[in-house]
DNA sequence: CACATATCAGGCTGACTGACATCT
DNA sequence: CAGATGTCAGTCTGCCTGATATGT
């Protein structure tokens, strides 16, 4: 590359280089194309680290969120609400979970409309290797020390306070 | 909900919540969701302002790519590596954009087995808006003020060089 | 020849809309 | 009855693999 100020090769980097070039410094567009990639960086690491076990990192927090709950078993739209996805996803992925033997479906005895899923000997064995894992590779962060993250963590809420994802 | 812990209604805090109790805090695992929650918040708004001009943000990001190239045109190789995207999902973009009329495709005259994706006047138009209401939106961020988003970005440049997603 | 470039066919994923049966 | 619950059909997105035609 000829460009005397590309002394940096990242792409998304380099397309805000040029960006600045042209319209001045965005130091908000610089945070937001780094918190993109990052999530990329981690969700590739997060899959990686759950596809020998037959899991996606979707899957996987779903699992979490059963394998956590009191009774081992939540209705379908408990779990869409807790995981902010869609009702037709929560089906989709607990039908792939079902398939896969982490979960069963029954019906919730409180609700007559309802179905509850859940987490089978198998699935939580799965979250536990997975967690392990992923609590080794430090959930992806290792080049931050702890100070770091928590800083991380206190900006990060900033942003997801003003979105109202926190009640506080 | 009558669950006496749960005083806080984010479901990705609330496992990491649950999580703590059972594993110890992990300010890995807190700044990690953080992070894939903001990208989650993030995209939302950017395709939510994409969306009116028959963009997505993915081919918004190409359509900037293209835009800054000194000549308007690049070949589909570079435009994946620049984005670090799959080749065959280059082809996909391309082929959306240039049905919407904001690229077209044209043979590299110095490559006989390459093709160029060239921006078009309808395509730098629309860059010019979106990117003017993304500006305006403060990129997702404006809960954050001008040194808390440079905190963000160093904070993240580390991981991004530990992923070796910057050269330096 | 090995290799690079781009496309296509086809699969997988998660997200969505609209329609629907069922139950509260 | 209105409203909630879950599923299904079908669409769209982005990402991937493997195969292929073409050209360096």
């Amino acid at each position: 590359m000829s460009d005397p100020l590309d002394l940096n090769f990242d792409p998304i980097e380099r397309a805000a280089q040029i960006w600045d070039e042209r319209f001045g410094p965005s130091d908000a567009m610089a945070a937001a194309t780094s918190i993109m990639r990052v999530q990329q960086l981690l969700l590739s690491e997060f899959d990686r680290i759950c596809r020998p076990y037959g899991l996606t990192f979707a899957r996987y927090e779903a699992l979490v969120l059963l394998s956590f709950s009191r009774t081992g078993a939540l209705p379908m739209a408990k779990i869409g609400e807790r995981l902010m996805v869609h009702p037709t996803s929560v089906t989709n992925t607990i039908q792939r979970l079902e398939t896969a033997g982490f979960v069963v479906r029954e019906p919730n005895p409180r609700d007559g409309r309802g179905t509850l899923a859940r987490i089978t000997d198998s699935g939580r064995d799965a979250v536990k290797r997975v967690t392990a894992e992923l609590m080794e590779a430090d959930f992806g962060l290792p080049a931050l020390d702890r100070d770091q993250r928590v800083a991380v963590f206190e900006l990060l809420r900033e942003v997801r306070v003003a979105a109202r994802d926190f009640s506080r």
